[in-house]
DNA sequence: CTGTTAGCGCATTCAA
DNA sequence: TTGAATGCGCTAACAG
């Protein structure tokens, strides 16, 4: 390529190897630092030579390297994100919100996915070095803060939900905690007590602050049932099992809570293919609010949780990390609202209870 | 960083700026040849000289720098996707089959969304250039194929979803036609006459030729009604809406096509609040065969789509393209199998059906 | 087996 | 307002 000491006139194919800055700057006849500076929009240049510049640019379908300019001027423009995996509404909510704000900083987004393993998480981001900024991290499970920390490299980074034991830096995350009391007391609230929970996956952060928000609620209510967990993954399938697995002794349980939306609507249909009236003989209630949610019959009761402000966060907080002024460490928690529909309907006012679940219900308030 | 010429002892601190290539050549006593040996892998490096470069690398948390890297290879090991949007299921499970396929070989993924705007994918994969090693493209409208061709900037591509024009080179993508044909066909084959088509969004390729498809096959039925299109946009939103007016006069519709499921869900949802009997009254398909699909009540009839498979296929073709062996244009189209359930079952078997319905569907037969 | 040398494409002093 | 020179961190001949 380019190794002409004249000035071809022809422009060249656009499939071919592309122009260099140097060529740019030999067929305009001018020196590369100026093409530099045109390309940069220093205003230290005479205009017409900067016109010149252009039209020789777009003449060649010149596109300076972006890989060269990132090691010349160490900055990528590029922002890594590594998440436990991908899958479903959730990726994809954060997702757009990450990117919303990376678009209108004019950064690109490089995704990696742990696929739900730790070691796969640090190889992936150590791969990165070099050819991002800064790091948008949410690990498949909690680890000590000292590991956290040399996870990024030294890389600017904002952690995504989850503390890691006392680790220091940028957070946002979403609070479960305050929700799924919330939710499990609402249950209760509504005249049930036999309540049982679908797990999310084991050491997941989000999943496990549900379980024992559910457990806490419980403890601290004497009337109610010793706490019933059934195993799920945050899949629509798995909570069909549960629900199936529950619909064996439907009375045993008069409200079920989802670690999150997907489980509770795969655990709804198993219901209603058992016949189980819902909300009238089991409550149901989900987490996250995915879209779906308030289309289903009945609407489903569940916490609206904004996973695309998160990102959005997250990323504008980069940012800031990123210029001059990067602040100190924070942590913005998202606290998502309760919406409250009619699958966790309270039992005095569903319809078609039967009589033994409404006996028992009221006996126990 | 790095200016002395001894060899210090103390580990740098991670959060500090790294060593480079040099320094790790300084400590180890070795050239920066031998040093970047070891970090590809070269068998031309004796066993204990290999070994204490390795040592002085880990002692250092020396991170080989990737812009440098991709710079001095003319190589990133990145690939970029340009995709229409981030929206929901479809890009989740796109994003998760090229990440399969790209992990695999150890590739790194750039995502960028168009935002559903043509100039914007332009504008975002020229900044891609020496970014990526090739392209992954998903346009959200169908365009020339020179304008096609010019948006690639020379890089190998492949094309997901739509051929533009004559354009040449590599694609991917799913089959729409048929299937949507199919699915028209299997409600006129189960009675149903007057058939509704819900639409997504303009000039969107697949929801074009899934209308097109039922407008088809519709035309060739004499004895069907006239087309009837409502406009959606594949939100579940707009297919609630949709239902809700096609509720206003159920009789005057006796089947339903969705141009995909999230539409069909939410028409689905807006039939039953009206107390419309599915599949009694009206039959409903939807298309692209969503895991919420098959749990729902009455479960949906729908089209099976691989979209993680198409985007691990796409992936698989980009790599194969970047390799020494690149190959002829290909064309690689997926099939989508039909997912026949209840929500589309025959009008005499279905149950619940109205006189009115039952009497028209049999007077057409 | 190892070191020396010369780029990769661009940004950025420092002079002029 | 411009150009020449130097360097970013690493790879890749080539010579030893």
């Amino acid at each position: 390529m380019s190794n002409g000491t004249e000035r071809p006139a022809a422009p060249a194919p656009i499939t071919t190897a592309r122009a260099s800055i140097r060529d740019i700057a030999r067929y305009a006849g001018v020196s590369v630092a100026t093409v530099s500076r045109v390309l940069n929009g220093s205003a230290l240049v005479k205009p017409e030579s900067a016109a010149r510049v252009q039209r020789i640019m777009e003449e060649h379908h010149y596109l300076p390297h972006a890989a060269a300019r990132s090691l010349g001027r160490m900055r990528s423009e590029t922002i890594g994100v590594v998440l436990p995996d991908i899958h479903g509404e959730y990726f994809s909510g954060l997702m757009r919100g990450i990117d919303a704000v990376a678009r209108e900083a004019r950064l690109h987004v490089l995704v990696a996915s742990a696929h739900g393993s730790l070691r796969e998480a640090r190889e992936v981001t150590q791969s990165l070095y070099g050819r991002i900024d800064g790091l948008l991290m949410m690990l498949p499970e909690a680890v000590d803060p000292n590991e956290a920390q040399a996870m990024t490299c030294g890389l600017p980074t904002v952690w995504m939900n989850g503390r890691h034991g006392a680790l220091e830096g940028c957070h946002v995350s979403i609070d479960s905690l305050t929700p799924a009391r919330k939710l499990t007391q609402h249950l209760i609230d509504g005249g049930r007590r036999r309540i049982a929970f679908i797990s999310g996956p084991r050491r997941n952060m989000d999943a496990d602050q549900r379980l024992r928000a559910y457990l806490s609620v419980l403890a601290e209510q004497p009337d109610a049932m010793e706490p019933l967990v059934l195993d799920g993954d945050f899949s629509e399938e798995s909570g069909y099992q549960a629900g199936r697995q529950l619909c064996v002794q439907p009375q045993s349980v008069d409200a079920i809570f989802a670690a999150n939306d997907m489980m509770a609507l795969g655990c709804l249909f198993a219901l209603q293919e058992a016949g189980v009236d819902v909300p009238g003989q089991v409550a149901l209630v989900g987490f996250d609010d995915v879209p779906i949610a308030r289309y289903v019959n009945p609407a489903l009761t569940t916490a609206g949780v904004d996973v695309a402000g998160m990102g959005g966060k997250a990323m504008s907080r980069l940012i800031q990390l990123l210029g001059p002024e990067p602040g100190e460490a924070t942590d913005d928690v998202f606290q998502p609202n309760l919406m409250i529909r009619t699958s966790s309907a309270a039992v005095n006012t569903g319809q078609g209870i039967n009589a033994e679940n409404k006996r028992r219900a009221s006996d126990q308030r």
